[in-house]
DNA sequence: GAGCAGAACTTGAAGCGTCAAGCTTCCTGT
DNA sequence: ACAGGAAGCTTGACGCTTCAAGTTCTGCTC
């Protein structure tokens, strides 16, 4: 196995060097590769990226028969007021798109854990709400989930690396996102005041 | 907008609280929750890991009419010698399965930029290689693309920052995917003392 | 108060990845 | 030297996601 290389991120491809336009926001011609060590941690995080929820996917398929994104669309509705949540409100909680839900709590529904309801409030809107069969359902598939993340993740981490991680995770995302920045600002202040959600 | 929490990862679902039975290799019931610093910062790779390939697709597909899986395929392509591969080598290397590589080989094939070999070597190989059309494809992109990543990952965070990524992907990694750590040992050897590590 | 842009959602079709089979080729033991 | 099993790869079918319309409803604006 002679794998050294993963992509042109250095400047082994390449031989532009168009010196110094300055000007980035075309997307085309920039030599600004990537330092050994910023190539480096770029491919550990595509590694992540891409392994990561396979491996979430595989446990819960195995241990409950759903995907991560339904567990995910599951537990949005079992924390909401009502267990209740608007498509596109769960649709932005889940990251993904209304499409993607649509498809989802269609088939969630054929499995007896949601059901739909036009909202009162806005006559295009549906609300999702979960059964008592889904909040079973949710309820039993936590823990195993939970389990893993500490697994592969949380427990595989020093406090530090944690805190280092839930900075890192803003700053990508907002580059990723920035329409959701607003999201991020809530949640958790860093110095833990346990035991007060309910709020909303 | 109201979305507060994401999903259970605290303690707010499940009244299931085993005490101790410390036997944790059986994924059902330990109510080992996520505190909240530790809860937010899974929740933002969450985001990471569903949003930013996304992203990254999305830049690709716009300028070039590829994904991200085919740039790693040109890409890891285009780094090896004689800018050949074994199809089981390229598949580990793009973090991809066999199929699925076969299947993306097939397409880039069909559009000129790789072709198939037998391996001589090894009659039950195939050796997938890049086209002169191929490396043209891949230089061309690759210059984008290395942009992007700046803008959305490197750049938006400092040295120390990517130091620690690169860290806290190793470590991630280990735990998901622990037959494929000697590939972690490899690459980059130049991080300066990284002070703490050997957690468990 | 009528028309119109846009928001919220659904649906069907097309594309891509996974899974399970199947086909060669290689290796190991006897 | 040959049988059995494993490694390497390909293929087809199925399921899920995305994409592009299409529908219904809301809020503006004139």
């Amino acid at each position: 196995m002679k794998l050294q290389l993963t992509s042109p991120y250095t400047e082994s491809v390449s031989q532009v060097h168009e010196p110094s336009t300055t000007r980035d926001s075309s997307p085309s011609q920039q030599p600004r590769w990537l330092a050994p060590q910023e190539r480096d941690a770029w491919l550990r995080l595509v590694g992540v990226v891409i392994k990561l929820p396979t491996a979430l996917d595989a446990q819960l398929q195995r241990d409950a028969g759903i995907s991560l994104f339904e567990y995910q669309v599951l537990a949005g509705l079992s924390e909401a007021p009502d267990r209740m949540l608007r498509m596109s409100d769960l649709a932005e909680l889940t990251n993904g798109s209304l499409s993607r839900l649509s498809h989802v709590v269609k088939r969630l529904g054929s499995r007896g854990w949601v059901r739909r309801e036009p909202c009162p409030e806005d006559g295009r809107s549906t609300n999702a709400i979960l059964t008592d069969e889904g909040l079973a359902k949710i309820t039993a598939t936590a823990p195993g989930h939970v389990d893993t993340v500490r697994r592969l993740v949380i427990d595989a981490l020093t406090a530090a690396q944690v805190r280092s991680l839930r900075e890192i995770g803003t700053r990508i995302l907002q580059q990723v996102d920035p329409a959701d920045t607003f999201r991020l600002r809530r949640a958790a202040p860093d110095a833990p005041a346990p035991g007060q959600e309910r709020s909303r």
